[in-house]
RNA sequence: GCCGGUGUGGUGAAAUGGCAGACACAACGGACUUAAAAUCCGUUGGCGCGAAAGCGCCGUGCGGGUUCGAGUCCCGCCACCGGCACCA
């Protein structure tokens, strides 16, 4: 006997024995158009993870819960008859392998390919009908040649504002194609990270610190790659429509992107020599302007400034270059500025205002420059608060109130009104209603050619380049100071191989080290930046397609067929966190657009359907972490309860996209049920072996039996739909109660329910498969077996409980047959002793009959 | 501050505007057992009445409203979680 705790049903046995058994056989492998045995006549889903990063400390719960919500919509598609992608891969460039290579010393190669066996390993005995030969490594040379190759399509193509979309930089007739690229190089103040030894992208910047490592970073101006990714913020905002995504991640993007429409308005200085352009969201507001401010850092600046005013803004703006962006937040609410010393004339009415500088206005937004309008923007009304700055009332909101006429009002307001409202004040605008005016103002500027209708947003371009180790480099190489591209035949470009790559913490890359590879040719160095880890994850599901190709990224067959098919096409089912919105997703998205746009794929966005999965809560409601000690690891509960009984419980927490706890008994729970499963088959034997138990082909289920059947067949088919995967799982716990105490148990019933679990315990019920098979006869593996139909005779019953209510509550209970009229119901309502006694002596003034369900007498 | 999400038993949760709490967990009681584990059966929102079968009242964050009928729809709040945040 054995020492330790008894399995209620034998997993460790038989969950080995099939994952062996699907990788011997290559169950789950599927063939691509004109590969042998691909069959054109079912229809394609393809439904996909968001491929981890291998870490050292290996899967955490959250990743196999996501995980199997799509195993389960792969192995069901799969039933129904469907060609399924399922493929997983790694995301495996990126700062934790390489901090840990610093580290320890180890070369990130070495740490990433241990990793990635151990998660895979980890995958493997959660039983995921994953296509394994599809497997990707972003770190893997036959991989990032092509994200290699990626880049140099941004790198040669350009926006064409005229059609909307990139075409090859051949078709930009300027005389600086440089300057238009998609991959592009500017000298510009980027988020540099010391910690870290590199810069960041905005996105991987949170309150000023570092998304990996939580470390400071400061504003530095540096020369690096950019993606123009805002080219395309009109089509990433627009394109979002079609998509069934959470409409709480679309607006997150939208927000990202950040689109505001208004007007630039053209100031010229009182001296006239200079002219300062401002952006503006109100310009119905235009004649409340009572002053202007530029961003410290505006270049303009320097040729405005009078002679006395030059110490306090040389003093201003070193202050402000010395801040961090989370200082300078931080101080959002204390106003700071200086003025300039000079003066701009309000177009529209000759006014003359003062110039400032502050750091309320940011250099990267519209033109780093505003017109102030203290009345109705709640920051320059601080501003011209702390600095005694007039403030003028422009916006009334109402009609009647305020004084019209054109006249310029003396009085200051008590308060701010950032609200729309009627034009007051303001010349040829008063009494039109904010909207009205905006137009009116915007036309009469564009007719004098003192401004113009614009549109602006938030989404900057894609801050690209690194200076890190673990990356892929740049397809660049350098030659007189300019940039060219490698050609298509020298990539892949690897890495050179190097003992010391720790960040120099000067900001020069760690491949300037290597200064054999460094060396492309007598005049030519190589670009020495590498790309940031989103470069491989924007095109990962494209590779699954094909990923043994070796002659293109993706084969123009495989692509069609997988990510064709229906409007906008495109991924199936996506599933993962929310942490990726306006990372991951908006990068993946601006890469395909470009790649649609220059023919390489035939849809224009990557992912039509996306679900996120909630997060996972230690037992004790906090979110999981190491320093908590509420982390659970998927391997502990494998080894103690089975794979099954993990997948099981991860899909009975709750809904898929709720946040929820963990909870050890939760386990235990599925875990019962799984067995309660085990032996409406199987039987324990006197010795503790299992042996057939009382399944019987002649059994015929019963009216009732064929009713819990079917109503689960139909209840369960339309959850994994709508991936409602805890109350499908409820359902099949109710049809295993029904014949728990059922003996003999017809086999039709077991084969049907075994079918309906399999997607959700493959194992379990693959095993019980079998093991039916053996004695009652029957070929074929549940994973290949047809998915079940229901048949609605089965659900009608002959009688029906009727509830019966007086005004709205319930008193009493009737049974009538499936077919009674409404007017037989109605009269054995009113016929009902216990109704009776609530309407005696009242007057029933209506009766309401919902046929099936009740009758309600209203009465007074 | 702005935007989004959530709020239902002791716990996780379920409910096309139609019997609130399915299905589980935990707890309690019982059967089996020398005993325990496992398993099986039963009870389990609160309050009140009743010996009992049962009956009544209250109950889905709070306050209003629509409706024959509201967890669900509308208006106004509150709390928690997430995102954005000087974006003109």
């Amino acid at each position: 006997m054995s020492t330790t705790r008894r399995h209620p049903y034998p997993f460790s046995v038989f969950e080995p024995k099939w994952q062996q058994h699907w990788d011997r056989t290559q169950t789950f492998h599927t063939p691509n158009p004109g590969d042998p045995g691909f069959d054109p006549a079912r229809p394609k889903y393809y439904v996909l993870d968001m491929f981890p990063y291998p870490s050292g400390s290996g899967l955490h719960v959250g990743h196999p819960e996501g995980y199997t919500a799509t195993d389960i919509i792969g192995r069901y598609k799969r039933m129904c008859g469907f060609n399924v992608l399922h493929p997983m891969g790694w995301d495996a460039f990126g700062l934790p392998a390489e901090q840990y290579a610093i580290k320890t010393g180890q070369h990130p190669a070495v740490t990433t390919a241990q990793n990635v066996a151990h998660f895979k390993g980890q995958l493997q005995r959660l039983g995921f009908a994953y296509d394994w030969q599809r497997e990707v490594n972003t770190t893997d040379p036959g991989y990032f040649r092509w994200t290699q190759w990626i880049f140099l399509q941004l790198y040669n193509a350009w926006f064409n504002p005229a059609s909307n979309r990139a075409e090859a930089i051949g078709t930009y007739r300027g005389t600086d194609p440089d300057g238009v690229r998609l991959a592009y190089v500017s000298e510009a103040p980027v988020n540099w990270c010391q910690a870290l030894g590199t810069v960041l992208a905005n996105e991987e910047v949170i309150d000023g610190k570092s998304e990996v490592g939580g470390h400071p970073v400061e504003r530095r101006p540096m020369l690096q790659w950019k993606l123009r990714i805002t080219a395309y913020a009109q089509r990433l905002i627009d394109e979002l429509d079609g998509l069934d995504w959470p409409e709480g991640i679309k607006l997150l993007q939208k927000n990202w992107i950040g689109r505001s429409e208004g007007a630039e308005v053209h100031y010229s200085t009182a001296d006239a020599t200079e002219r300062i352009t401002v952006f503006t969201t109100r310009p119905d507001t235009l004649y409340g302007a009572t002053y202007i401010v530029l961003a410290p850092e505006h270049a303009i600046v320097d040729r405005l400034v009078t002679e006395e005013q030059w110490p306090a803004v040389r003093g201003y703006r070193e202050k402000t270059a010395r801040k961090s962006d989370l200082d300078r937040t931080e101080l959002a609410k204390d106003k700071s500025g200086v003025w300039t010393g000079a003066f701009a004339l309000n177009p529209v009415n000759g006014e003359r205002i003062p110039i400032w500088i502050a750091d309320y206005v940011l250099p990267g937004y519209g033109t780093g420059a505003i017109m102030a309008v203290p009345a109705h923007d709640e920051r320059d009304w601080e501003f011209a608060r702390k600095f005694g700055l007039p403030i003028r009332e422009v916006v009334s909101p109402a009609p009647t109130l305020g004084f019209g006429g054109g006249r310029v009002c003396e009085a200051e307001p008590l308060e701010c009104f950032t609200g729309e409202g009627y034009a007051i004040h303001s010349g040829p605008l008063d009494g039109l209603p904010t909207e009205a005016a905006k137009a009116d103002i915007t036309a009469r500027l564009e007719a004098q050619g003192l401004g113009s209708k614009t549109v602006n947003y938030k989404l900057r371009d894609w801050l690209f380049s690194r200076q890190r180790y673990w990356g892929e480099p740049f397809p660049i190489v350098w030659e007189d100071g300019k940039h060219r591209a490698l050609s298509e035949t020298e990539l892949p470009l690897t890495p050179p191989e190097l003992a010391d790559f720790k960040p120099t913490g000067t900001g020069e890359p760690p491949l300037a080290k290597a200064t054999d590879w460094l060396r492309y040719s007598d005049k030519a160095v190589r670009e020495t930046n590498t790309m940031p880890q989103w470069a491989g994850s924007c095109w990962y599901y494209l590779r699954y397609c094909d990923s043994q190709n070796a002659a293109r990224f993706v084969g123009a067959d495989a692509e069609g067929y997988w990510m064709g098919g229906g409007k906008p096409g495109g991924v199936d089912l996506y599933v993962g966190g929310t942490e990726h919105a306006v990372l991951h997703l908006l990068y993946a998205r601006f890469w395909h657009k470009v790649l649609f746009d220059l023919g390489h794929v035939s849809t224009p966005e990557p992912f039509q359907r996306l679900i996120n999965q909630g997060l996972i809560l230690g037992e004790d409601g906090q979110k999981m972490s190491k320093s908590r000690g509420n982390v659970v690891n998927p391997d502990d509960v494998i080894s103690e309860y089975g794979a099954d009984a993990l997948r099981g419980y991860l899909m009975f927490m709750g809904p898929l996209e709720a946040t929820k706890p963990w909870s050890m008994t939760g386990v235990e729970g599925i875990a019962r049920f799984l067995a309660r499963v085990w032996r409406l088959v199987m039987e324990e034997q006197q010795e503790g072996t299992w042996a057939h138990g009382a399944v019987s082909a002649e059994a015929a289920p019963d009216k009732a039996q064929l009713r819990v059947i079917h109503a689960s067949i139909k209840k369960v088919t339309a959850d994994i739909e709508t991936l409602s995967f805890n109350t499908a799982l409820s359902q099949l716990m109710v049809f295993t109660n029904a014949f728990v105490n059922v003996t003999p148990r017809p086999l039709s019933a077991v084969r049907t329910l075994l079918t309906l679990l399999h997607p959700f315990a493959p194992h379990l019920t693959e095993e019980l498969w079998e093991s039916l098979a053996q004695r009652f006869g029957g070929a074929g593996e549940l994973a290949d077996a047809p998915w079940p139909q229901w048949d609605e005779q089965f659900l009608i019953e002959d009688e029906l409980e009727i509830v019966l209510q007086v005004n709205g509550k319930v008193r009493d209970k009737i049974i009538v047959p499936k077919d009674a009229t409404r007017e037989a119901v109605e009269a054995l309502a009113r016929g009902s002793a216990r109704i009776a006694e609530w309407t005696a002596g009242k007057d029933i003034k209506k009766v309401i009959v919902v046929p099936g369900r009740l009758v309600n007498l209203v009465v007074a």
